[in-house]
Formats: C-alpha cells, sequence, structure tokens
DNA sequence: GTATCACCTGAACCTAACTTCAGGTCAAGT
DNA sequence: ACTTGACCTGAAGTTAGGTTCAGGTGATAC
C-alpha cells in the first residue's frame, strides 16, 4: 500500500493530478482508511495504462469508461479488446505521422547547416525540389507528399 | 497565389484557425488585396513547417519566434539551426516513448485475447511478471520498466 | 500543548488553441 | 436591384486537463 505522497514520487506527477484522475473516477476500486487514499498494485498498474492510454489519444473519459469495464468483470472483455485494438492503430498511425515530421526536421537541420556554411540560403534552394543529396531528399520527399 | 479557403481545402484545416495563426503572427510576410489575404507559396511551405513544428511540441508564440527569425535573414541561421536540432531530440524521443507505450498495447491486446478465449483473466495473470511468451514477454517488460 | 507534516475537500482559477458570433464589405450572377 | 457566396473584423465563448486556494483533520516531534 502506498500514499498519495509516494505514488506522487514514483510516477513524479503532482498530487493534484493524482487526486484529479481519482475525483473522474480512474481507481474506481480504491479503498481509503479514514478519509486518506490507499494506493494498491491494482492503483499502480492502473496509473501506467492511465499512461499510456493517454499518451495513445484518449480522453479522460474514455479511460474512466475502461476502467469501469474493468470493475464490471468478464462480460467487457471484447470491448476492452477491441479499445486496446483500436488504439494500437492510431498509436501506430501517429509514430508514422512522426517519423513525417522527423524527416520535415531533418532536412531542416541540413538546410540550415548548408546556409550557415554558405552564409546565405541562395545555394541551398537552387537544390530544391529535387536535386537534393540523396538521404535528404528521402526525407524532403516523405514530408512533402 | 491561394485564397484562404483554398489554403483551407488542401490543408484540411478550418478557415477559423488560418486567420488564428496568422493573428498570431506566423505568417509575417503575407500581402494582401483590398484587404482579402493571399497566400503564396512561401505561405503553404511556412504552413508546413508550423504543422511540423506544432506536432513536434513548440507552441504558437515558439512558431512565430521562428518566423520572425525567418524574416530577420542570416543572422538568425544558427538559432533557427538550434531549434531544428532540438525538435528532432524533441521528436525522437517522443517517438521512442510511443513505441513503449506501444508495447504495453501490444500486450494488453494479447491479454485480453487470451482472457476472451478461456473466459477469465486467471490463467494470463497467473503468468505475470515472467513466465509469458516470448514476445510478449519483451513487450511487456519494456513497457514495465 | 503546540507546531509541523501529510493528508483531505469543494470551488475557483488557469492556459492553449481554437471556434463562434455579430456585424460588415465586395463581386458576380439573375 | 438584390441575393448569394466568399471574404473580413474584434470580441466573446469553449474545452480539456489540470492547478491553486482556503479552510480543515489527525498523527507525530519537540
Amino acid at each position: 500500500m502506498y500514499t498519495i505522497g509516494q505514488v506522487s514520487e514514483r510516477f513524479g506527477l503532482p498530487i493534484s493530478t493524482l487526486r484529479y484522475y481519482d475525483k473522474q473516477g480512474l481507481f474506481p476500486e480504491m479503498k481509503r482508511t479514514s478519509g486518506i487514499r490507499q494506493f494498491s498494485d491494482r492503483e499502480l498498474e492502473a496509473l501506467r495504462v492511465i499512461e499510456c492510454l493517454k499518451k495513445s489519444g484518449l480522453e479522460i473519459k474514455d479511460i474512466k469508461q475502461f476502467m469501469d469495464w474493468c470493475t464490471e468483470g468478464p462480460s467487457s472483455y471484447p470491448q476492452r479488446k477491441a479499445l486496446f485494438e483500436n488504439q494500437r492503430k492510431t498509436v501506430e498511425a501517429e509514430i508514422e505521422h512522426l517519423n513525417k515530421v522527423l524527416d520535415m526536421i531533418k532536412f531542416k537541420c541540413w538546410y540550415y547547416e548548408q546556409a550557415l556554411q554558405d552564409g546565405s540560403e541562395d545555394r541551398v534552394r537552387q537544390l530544391l525540389p529535387d536535386h537534393l543529396p540523396e538521404d535528404i531528399q528521402k526525407a524532403y520527399d516523405n514530408a512533402h507528399d
């Protein structure tokens, strides 16, 4: 069992955030002793899942829905499975998108390195849009399609 | 030259968002003819950069800073280069984090598939934390470190 | 016995990034 | 002439996800 302060430390989250999550119903099974929250291993795993689902793009109210499914028992396995399969697609798409963003950034890093060496953007602009060095060209094309 | 409506279409952004970006100073060089915004190729490329920087975690005011550097000329090449190098690290870290999130999700997909087959979580819980099938174990460990 | 913690509450506050609204301009079609 | 459609404005409204505040409880340290 852990106090809210210990959980806050361990997860690097403000106490106020943990209380906020609790108020939103994200720890539906959490016990208390004389008013004080008792975080068990169940809540720590819940918190890991919360961070995961949040990062995957879910809103708090949908995370609450999931937590409620968990207390409902086996009848909600299909919904829970479907949720994770859906978030899986979402996150895979997000990573793909971020890789495009990263390619744009890589191109810009290269661009400003050249500009800095030349003292102007003139030469490097001449190379656009399809006379760039091979790897940079690949990044540029990926970012601009 | 493009009207705000054409740009909105092309980028899938609401007109109100484009006007908002303009008001925030993200198109410092944009021309107008009798009050009407004229988006040129410069602004389209700016918009691509805006979407990239936003996705990489920058706030509007910092994107404005970058756009202002761009109108300042060669003297700001070092700042611009440093900005992209910094965002590059940020995005690389973000992708790494999302891969962890994805591993947690993969584990949960597997978990609920088993639970659904078994009609209960009992068996699969017995396998925690280190008797999972090899690839699932890898995902689980990566998500729980 | 009193000061200091770590905890508790509901309510008000905050921020970023938009979005909506009310009202206005202007050009083209009928 | 008048209606439609695409543009314009400043100001107010919205939303999610917290954070801060003011005031209160209860155990331990001195």
